[in-house]
RNA sequence: GUGGGUGUAGCUCAGCUGGUUAGAGUGCCGGGUUGUGGCCCCGGAGGUCGGGGGUUCAAAUCCCCUCACUCACCCCA
């Protein structure tokens, strides 16, 4: 019989990589607590149209990548790829303005996506997301930026770049795309055979290709900031202007261009220096259209995803460092000590001190090097010759000292002693 | 979907141009005085050499197919 194994894409978190994950959720959840944003807990499962119009149906998520089936009722329903779409759906689905002017909501869990695995990408993999709704004031952008980068060293990322630009709006988009076109009209033949699909698709993406002449081509391209219209360039130098007061270092990047349709104006990556392909830890923007595009009223929004796989790549403290090691290890020889030892751990438990001990009847030697392994400070030692004396030994494992203990009121005793 | 790399012990890997019972380090189990860990020493368990087919007297090693993992492209967190 073979083994079963997860699927492609699909990866267990094991011990020692849990306790880390679940440092960074309490440092969100701290953080995020601090600046109004509350939790929202979503399904993993949506209707396929929700993705397909919030999306954008020529996108590459749409398209390809997508868990899509139906269901034995014969509805079409997607493991979500992403997180935006189905807060704005619950937001106007609980009419949460109604209550709250602005909006602020954090989520975290699996997102799925059916593309070919490499470092720092999977098929299912987690995000933190954070939108802001209802209000389009720039300073929402510039503190949502604010808390992302407060929140990215707080788990202990350096060398981190945010980057910043403006995709405008569907006033000033237009204009500037058109440009690009007759401005590479006549140049397709520099293109690689991507850019030239682009072309026709999705222009604006050919921003950020890699290779090498379509980089030289477009770096002379016009430039989207040049094109946006006063309102749009006002919210853009406004959020400029706020990130500088908050001592925030950006860079604007003309060619960040984003994926998803719904994207308006202010856009922002977090990029590290990481080796691999996959840099970006996280990424966000505005998204003004979406809640009309999903059949609601015209709410503004805006929000940010962090790849939680990539930023706990990125913490530089080791797995060993979160783990925590038992305060005690209970080493028993013999049946009576062994029955003392297995209530007394459990006692020990339940009054809130971590405490291990062995049920396979080892030799003490051996009981001794469990407990060493464990990284257990102390070990507390009983034999028949305890039992009967009513005492016991309590080591110190990192001094290499001991004491006898008594056995009335063991709790309190050791309590006392193994506090750190 | 396309291209490159890699699959040998739980883990990390060595096994050159094919040649006796497939190795190391680490981890695991046990021992080194009768009831005391770490360092050191000794012993032990553990492998369908990813799977299938082929060439050969002989294949972990050469050839083909397949699967898995991995890195990169596309795209994105």
């Amino acid at each position: 019989m073979d083994k079963i194994t997860a699927i492609r894409g699909f990866k267990d978190i094991l011990p020692g990589e849990t306790e880390k994950w679940a440092f960074v959720e309490e440092k969100a959840r701290e953080i995020f607590a601090n600046f109004g944003i509350r939790e929202i807990k979503l399904p993993i499962l949506e209707k396929t149209e929700l993705f397909t119009r919030g999306i954008g149906e020529t996108t590459d998520i749409v398209e390809k990548e997508m868990y899509t089936f139906r269901d034995r009722g014969n509805e079409y329903l997607t493991l979500r790829p992403e997180a935006t779409a189905s807060v704005i759906r619950a937001y106007l689905e609980h009419n949460m303005h109604e209550s709250e002017p602005l909006t602020k909501l954090f989520t975290i869990g699996p997102m799925f996506r059916r593309e070919r695995p490499q470092k720092g990408r999977f098929r299912q993999f987690h995000q933190i997301n954070v939108e802001i709704i209802g209000q389009k004031d720039p300073r929402v952008d510039a503190e949502l930026m604010l808390m992302l980068v407060q929140f990215l060293s707080a788990v202990g990322l350096s060398h981190l770049k945010l980057e910043i630009n403006s995709l405008g709006c569907p006033r000033c988009r237009p204009a500037f795309r058109k440009t690009v076109i007759s401005f590479l009209r006549g140049k397709e033949n520099g293109l690689c055979p991507d850019c030239r699909r682009r072309l026709k698709t999705n222009p604006l993406r050919i921003f950020d290709c890699k290779v090498e002449t379509c980089r030289e081509i477009i770096s002379s391209a016009p430039v989207i900031l040049d094109f946006l219209c006063d309102e749009c360039r006002e919210h853009f130098e406004k959020v400029k202007e706020y990130l500088t007061i908050f001592g925030i270092s950006f860079e604007i990047n003309t060619k960040m261009v984003r994926g998803l349709d719904y994207y308006t104006q202010t856009a922002f990556e977090v990029i590290t220096e990481s080796p691999g392909a996959q840099n970006a830890v996280a990424g966000g923007g505005r998204y003004d259209g979406l809640s009309k595009e999903l059949g609601g009223e015209d709410f503004p929004g805006i929000g940010f995803a962090i790849g939680f796989e990539r930023l706990v790549s990125m913490i530089p403290m080791k797995k060993e460092d979160f783990v925590k090691h038992p305060r005690l290890f209970i080493a028993a020889l013999g049946e009576d000590a062994q029955k003392f030892a297995f209530t007394l751990t459990n006692k020990l438990r339940m009054a809130g001190i971590r405490t291990e001990m062995d049920l396979s009847d080892k030799s003490l030697k051996s009981q001794m090097r469990r407990s060493n392994k464990l990284e257990c400070p102390y070990t507390l030692i009983v034999g028949q010759k305890e039992i009967e004396e009513n005492k016991a030994e309590l080591r110190n494992m990192e001094e290499g000292t001991q004491e006898t203990v008594e056995l009335d009121n063991i709790i309190e005793r050791i309590q006392l002693r193994i506090r750190d």
